[in-house]
DNA sequence: TTAAAAAGTTAGATGCGTCTAACAAATTTT
DNA sequence: AAAATTTGTTAGACGCATCTAACTTTTTAA
């Protein structure tokens, strides 16, 4: 049974790992904000726990069981985030803090339930896979919206970065997961998207906001 | 903010001042399993934070302030009993341990929901009352089940002491809270009491269980 | 009322997860 | 290739929550 504190480095371990191809010990103390001693004190006892693979001045990454073990982890806080944002009425923007906690409870069946009740989800409300209980993910590989071209038409179909400040901007916008956008104008200044969906005509969205729109083409 | 330690510490003192008029080290190291140093040493700092009145060799006790933020604590896992029983399909004697880890979940909301979708419910799935938001707790007084007299003919309430081998063997029994018992004698020599109730009729009960079933007198 | 027992206290140690300061290795720049 | 920069390591400390061993105070019993 890993602490809490170990579960979180497996977890940001298993996210630095879909980022980077190689993980330093500097980007693992960014990610969990601790010092780098912190890190690499904790990366040798995971080490130990046959987790993490790992050789002085090394790149890091997980072993085939640290990663089953971070799958389960994220699992856990996606059906978390799922139940409560479809079955307790939370928005998108509170469900992650309550899941960060919750992810953590130690009860196979908690999560089973969940799922069940649930009906079986593959994706949070971000639209972020949720790993199989084997420990398996499928991830879908999305284009970013500030990829696409003038004229397209595309479905919002998960987030790159689930920021509270993200998640209040499209909720004033009234841009939610599932919404097929056609893309109108692009402004090559700043790249800068104009952009029309159901309801809303003509928005402007930001480069920095359209690089964080993950969207399927349709063609 | 107190620590998950801490406010375990708290529950136990609100718990063990429901039982004792006067709580000692040794009482609380034993409710705890901790040793009685470790817990001497824990009841300082909780003083500091002024949660508990304390004085060398004298008896503990919580502070208004400490009994309000144990209430708290309890109605958070009494809450989360109700959700897993009600709302989750958890039978009561599963949903202890998994409340004793969701009770320290940072997040009004979450315990507000769940009160919310259960519809503000007054006792938790083994009879025992929800405190209130403000940290009130209205306390019933019922009878044991042994301290009743043959002929008797009651309602059952509460659990003296919510086990997993009380809540089995109960359930092997098909007795539940709100079931109407008839007490048709009780043997002298062990105390045991012969019952009937709903479904089940000329059924032994020893004094061990006996003393366990908080019940309610039908005049 | 004194001796024995129980309860409580203090001191010192341990593991966990964290830090800073000082140093060493690896990488990048000039 | 040497110097500068970045990255990683080691050492030593700290707070939290825990322990055992040794001691003191309080309570109980003889």
């Amino acid at each position: 049974m890993p602490s809490q504190t170990k579960e979180n480095y497996l977890k940001a371990l298993f996210s630095l790992s879909k980022k980077t191809q190689e993980i330093s010990l500097t980007d693992l103390s960014k990610e969990l904000e601790v010092s780098i001693p912190t890190a690499n004190n904790m990366v040798k006892k995971l080490k130990e726990h046959k987790w993490v693979n790992y050789q002085k001045y090394k790149p890091l990454s997980l072993t085939d069981e640290g990663r089953r073990m971070a799958a389960i982890i994220v699992r856990k806080h996606r059906l978390t985030e799922m139940f409560l944002s479809r079955l307790m009425g939370f928005g998108w923007e509170e469900v992650h803090d309550i899941a960060e906690q919750m992810e953590h409870i130690k009860s196979e069946k908690l999560f089973e339930r969940m799922d069940e009740l649930l009906g079986f989800p593959t994706v949070d409300p971000h639209g972020s896979p949720i790993p199989k209980k084997d420990g398996t993910i499928e991830e879908r590989n999305y284009k970013k919206l500030s990829e696409c071209q003038e004229g397209a038409t595309v479905i919002l179909k998960a987030l790159e970065n689930n920021s509270q400040e993200l998640l209040h901007f499209l909720n004033r916008k009234n841009l939610m997961l599932g919404a097929t956008i056609r893309i109108l104008s692009i402004e090559p200044f700043d790249l800068s998207i104009f952009v029309s969906y159901y309801g809303n005509e003509g928005v402007m969205l930001s480069k920095e906001v359209s690089e964080r729109l993950l969207v399927e083409q349709l063609d």
